[in-house]
DNA sequence: GCACTAGTGCACGTTTGCGTTCCTTATCCA
DNA sequence: TGGATAAGGAACGCAAACGTGCACTAGTGC
């Protein structure tokens, strides 16, 4: 609904109206990937005009691109901080966070991550930046769990690897997002106590 | 180069023809996804004409999903079906597969599963399609593996859970397809020895 | 050799969407 | 209160692409 449609109603400026645009543009990405996303549509639902757009992005490429660069960067696909309790165990930490990423993915994450993959598949370059600005980070959160877990003894120091959060990662985000299929929490359990905790436990 | 820029070169009919303008469609949407993809630049591609193409398939979309179809069944993603010796070991098995599955997705495979995972998260109708005609069949054939190692004493009954192939499709097509980056043989073999085995093996 | 079928190439009408321009209106601040 | 800045809306030119139609050409079989 245009905002002159209703008079009186305040425009957006500024920040805030470069958050509405963005927040449009990751919305109609979700629809139906790159090729549906519309400049009109766009300012439609931004409640904006396409010379707004314009001024502040010469095309949808970079419109696109750089929304999708925020949501790496922002809250809805944020870095997965973990303030952890010295008593919780490492296996704990894993499944918390697995439960915590799975809900995300399960949510508005899931179209936000969708809209990303999309864009990561047809485009080689945005595929680099998905690695840097948003897999690499996550992984070394997880990277940290086992290192902490050496520390306490849970973990043998050779199972700290790479695969532990790729092999994570790759299933959930497979399973969840792709697939769009929901995942127990019976199923996440299975998954830390059958592959992960085997993999990475003193023997 | 259209046929008849080239006299007396022979034309394209019948199923050879369909073959023709299947593949270059495919070829088109592995480039940039659906949207990039033009009747015109496929009817170019595949040395036809749009004519040919819209006496068979009434929109670009049925192409489309026609195509991909063909891929979900064809040789390239084929059924991956092993003979067994009856020698080999479970593991042994669970990595020749493994080995297989990533050779086909590093070459061509790769290019045409992100063109069908592209749509895919574009189109949850086609995601169904995915899951069905490509995702079961493929996850039988491990299950089957994991049965007959039961059956061996190398596996643990419990152990026989769609969690095992569900772990090895997501890891290595996130980490291949999606992310691209190569996975190497000592990778595949420490996620067998490493994360599978552990996780079916009788204890 | 001819009739029939099928394919190629090109022109066409139509629609869609990108990006631009400009006038009007709203907002902000001195 | 007024000037400066920014936003909204709509029209526009242009290019691209979908899908159609048709004349001509190639292939096939009797």
């Amino acid at each position: 609904m245009p905002a002159a449609e209703e008079p009186g109603r305040q425009r957006k400026r500024g920040v805030e109206l470069e958050r509405a645009i963005k927040d449009a543009t990751i919305a109609e990405l979700a629809c139906g990937g790159y090729g549906s996303v519309t400049i009109e549509s766009v300012a439609a639902r931004a409640q904006t005009g396409k010379g707004s757009i314009y001024r502040r992005w010469p095309t949808k490429q970079e419109l696109v691109l750089d929304s999708l660069g925020d949501l790496l960067a922002g809250p809805l696909l944020g870095a997965v901080e973990m303030q952890l309790d010295d008593k919780i165990s490492t296996r704990d930490a894993i499944l918390t966070l697995v439960r915590r990423i799975t809900k995300l993915m399960s949510g508005l994450g899931g179209d936000a991550m969708r809209s990303i993959m999309g864009e990561s598949l047809r485009d080689e370059a945005f595929c680099g930046t998905f690695e840097c600005d948003f897999f690499d980070p996550r992984k070394q959160v997880l990277i940290g769990l086992l290192e902490r877990g050496v520390r306490r003894g849970e973990v043998r120091p050779e199972a700290v690897s790479v695969l532990v959060p790729e092999m994570l990662a790759g299933t959930l985000i497979h399973r969840v997002v792709v697939r769009r299929r929901p995942i127990s929490d019976a199923e996440l359990v299975e998954l830390v106590d059958g592959f992960v905790m085997p993999a990475i436990s003193p023997r």
